[in-house]
DNA sequence: TATCCATCTTGAACGTGTTCAAAAAAATTC
DNA sequence: GAATTTTTTTGAACACGTTCAAGATGGATA
């Protein structure tokens, strides 16, 4: 049995086959959508047969995970440099979530397909699978990133959770992107004009000594919430 | 061209065939899940042609958004009664959510495939949808009659999204509760108890003439989340 | 070089959701 | 009650995602 995430490839030439079929498989996705592009034409234009596809992708959907790690790479790779010149968290927050929106663009309609399987609890692409854990756990360090160099200076048990509070922060973001229809996403980029604001303060008031109890108990339910199974 | 919710059927008999079907189809999901119902099998059970199956339901798809409608008829079935006996704003909304988890508890592993497609902004079973209005509407004004007989005073303001909160609120604890493995879903239970309790001081905290600003700027946040497209 | 074996590749075949032209049944009109 | 129109029912056919037994490839071993 493979790693989830570490494809069944032994070989360089099959390192090759797998990587031209899945960028055939994303262009098309770009291009077409998910849907209107079946595994037969990504087999074709890759000029593969389609038994192939599936010795490399356990799946269609398993696709999509593939593109998870691509787009936070190419998120990354546009992200840190852009942070170098920002200290404060919100300005750090903010150029953080507009480029992973803009990172995402080309995929507006292709992402719909995204969170909906995504959403399916026993799908391996739910983002709080163990098949995505790798991506997760990236991008929550990301998160950790922003925190850690920035200004801001938070009590260690905010400090703990915050990454992972700001991580579904930022999938609520794209959640509202993927159903947001306005003119080039205006109204996802005021949202989070509006809700780093709102976030930043509210670290910073659940900071404050005096908040302590309240912020003690919110994040007991985080944790609690967090826990799995039984 | 047909109201979505409003099925083609100009026939006593064509309503007998589409209940036939969607009893069927239900008790077979209830029992073998929703992947592993086909619709040749919901056709053969019924003892009908599979094309018959999609003289009523447009697709697999659209029996899920029946089923939404039955969730709720039955839901509303032991509620109502239920919340005769509560008064205190509190009370009201832990019998509600109690029962509507429990009215649910029957198709909690088909429930996953509900939010699945849910999910996704294309699909009509998504419940922010037209297609969903009607059901959506029902289940908002639910929230609005707990308010309405209940002891709570809300400013205005509040009081006209209330209920729509309430409802985004109640699919927070639903997506919960698909994704709880834990024994009878005991975690999700006492997340109903812990975030009742949280909600209703903060709709007290909200309430307080002091916290006007503030209610203002969210309840701008809020209604301009809401509107639509553009 | 000849043999071997893990890796990679193939495409026919299966079961699925869905479509659609045609037939049957029922309702309406004359 | 016959003719006509509307509504319902049928099932073969289609395209899709997926599987799998069989074959091809190419590097390691002898």
């Amino acid at each position: 049995m493979d790693a989830p995430n570490q494809p069944s490839t032994k070989t360089q030439k099959g390192e090759q086959t797998r990587a031209l079929i899945l960028n055939t498989a994303l262009e098309m996705f770009r291009e077409r959508g998910y849907e209107n592009t079946t595994m037969r034409a990504i087999a074709e234009q890759a000029r593969v047969a389609i038994g192939n596809a599936y010795y490399y992708f356990a799946s269609k959907e398993y696709l999509i995970q593939a593109f998870y790690d691509r787009i936070h790479e190419e998120h990354l790779a546009v992200c840190l440099p852009a942070l170098e010149k920002e200290r404060s968290l919100k300005g750090r927050l903010l150029v953080t979530l507009r480029l992973k929106i803009s990172t995402l663009e080309p995929y507006h309609q292709f992402a719909g397909v995204l969170f909906k399987t995504a959403a399916d609890p026993r799908s391996p692409l739910n983002p709080f699978s163990p098949d995505s854990d790798p991506v997760r756990r990236a991008s929550i360090d990301l998160f950790d990133h922003i925190i850690e160099r920035s200004k801001v200076r938070v009590p260690k048990d905010l400090r703990v959770e915050l990454p992972y509070l700001l991580w579904l922060y930022h999938m609520g973001i794209i959640l509202f992107w993927i159903h947001d229809a306005s003119l080039e996403h205006r109204r996802t980029y005021r949202l989070i004009d509006i809700t780093v604001d709102l976030v930043v303060k509210l670290i910073s008031l659940a900071s404050n000594p005096l908040a302590r109890p309240l912020r003690k108990t919110a994040l007991r339910l985080v944790a609690e919430l967090r826990e799995e199974g039984s």
